[in-house]
DNA sequence: CTGGCTGCAAATCTTTTGCATCCTG
DNA sequence: CAGGATGCAAAAGATTTGCAGCCAG
C-alpha cells in the first residue's frame, strides 16, 4: 500500500458516484500532482484483482469503479447516466433449466429510467454520449 | 434499408452470440468486401436508435449487440465472457423507497458464473481480457 | 541487490467524425 | 439535383504496455 494507492482508495471509499478511471485520475491528481494515468489504471486493475473494488459495466463508454463491498444493484438514468445504488436485495435464484450447467456465482440487477432532473421540462444535464 | 444494412441485420437476427462491432464487421465483410468500419458503426448506431437492436453493456471491453427484441436477461461466464440468454422473466418491481423519484423504464439482470468449459480441468478457452 | 511501484511515452483498441463520392428518387 | 448511405482516412477517447528510474526491505 503506497500513498498513491491509499489516495485512490480514499477517493473511492464511500464514494457513491461510481467514477470512471479519468475521474479518479483527476481527483487524485490534486493530492499527487505527479500521478500518471498508467499508475491509476494499473492500481485500479490491481485493486480489482484483489477484490477491493468492482469494475462496473454499466456505462458502455467507459469503466466505472465502485468500492462498496456490499453486494448491491444499480439504478441508472438513461439520459444523463447518473448511477445510484440500490442496496435492497432481490431473491433471484436462477432455475436449473436456465443454468446451462454454469456454476452460478452471483447476479446483478440494473434498473433504468429517467432521473428527476432529466424528467423536468428544463433538463439540467445534457444527455451523456452513452456510446 | 440498403444491402449492407440487411446483411448486418441478417447476421444479428437469431444470433445468440452477442457479437461485438468488430465481429459484425468481420462477418459482413465476407459478403461485402468493401464494407468499412464506419458503415458498420454508423449502421449499428442507427439500428439501435430505431430500436431494432440493443447495445449491451455486459462486457467492459466493448459494446456487444443483440437483435433479440424480447426483453430478457443474461448469463455470463466470468472467465471466457461467453454470454447466454435467459428468457425467463423476473418480477422486479423497485419499491418506492428505492426509486429516488426516477421514472422506471425497465430492468435487466446479469447472472454471472463459470461455464462448463471453463470449469473443466483443462479449460478450453483462454480467459477473456475483460478489460 | 531485488522486486515492486511509479511516471512517462508510445502503442493498442474501440468508436466516432469529416469529407468526398455515389446512388436513388 | 437533394438527401441519405457508403468508404476511406484521420481523429478521439479509453486503456494497456514497455521501459527506465526509484524506493523499501
Amino acid at each position: 500500500m503506497t500513498p498513491q494507492r491509499m489516495a485512490i482508495m480514499d477517493y473511492l471509499d464511500g464514494n457513491t458516484q461510481h467514477p470512471s478511471a479519468a475521474e479518479v485520475y483527476e481527483a487524485v491528481l490534486r493530492k499527487f500532482p505527479t500521478m500518471s494515468f498508467a499508475t491509476v489504471y494499473n492500481t485500479l486493475r490491481i485493486l480489482k484483482e484483489r477484490g477491493l473494488l468492482a469494475e462496473l459495466s454499466l456505462d458502455p463508454a467507459k469503466k466505472r469503479f465502485d468500492a462498496n463491498p456490499a453486494p448491491h444493484h444499480h439504478l441508472i438514468c438513461v439520459n444523463c447516466r447518473k448511477i445510484l445504488d440500490v442496496m435492497r436485495p432481490f431473491d433471484l435464484s436462477l432455475p436449473q433449466d436456465d443454468r446451462h450447467r454454469f456454476r452460478i456465482l452471483g447476479n446483478h440487477v440494473d434498473f433504468y429510467g429517467i432521473c428527476p432532473r432529466c424528467a423536468s421540462p428544463e433538463p439540467a444535464a445534457k444527455p451523456g454520449k452513452g456510446r
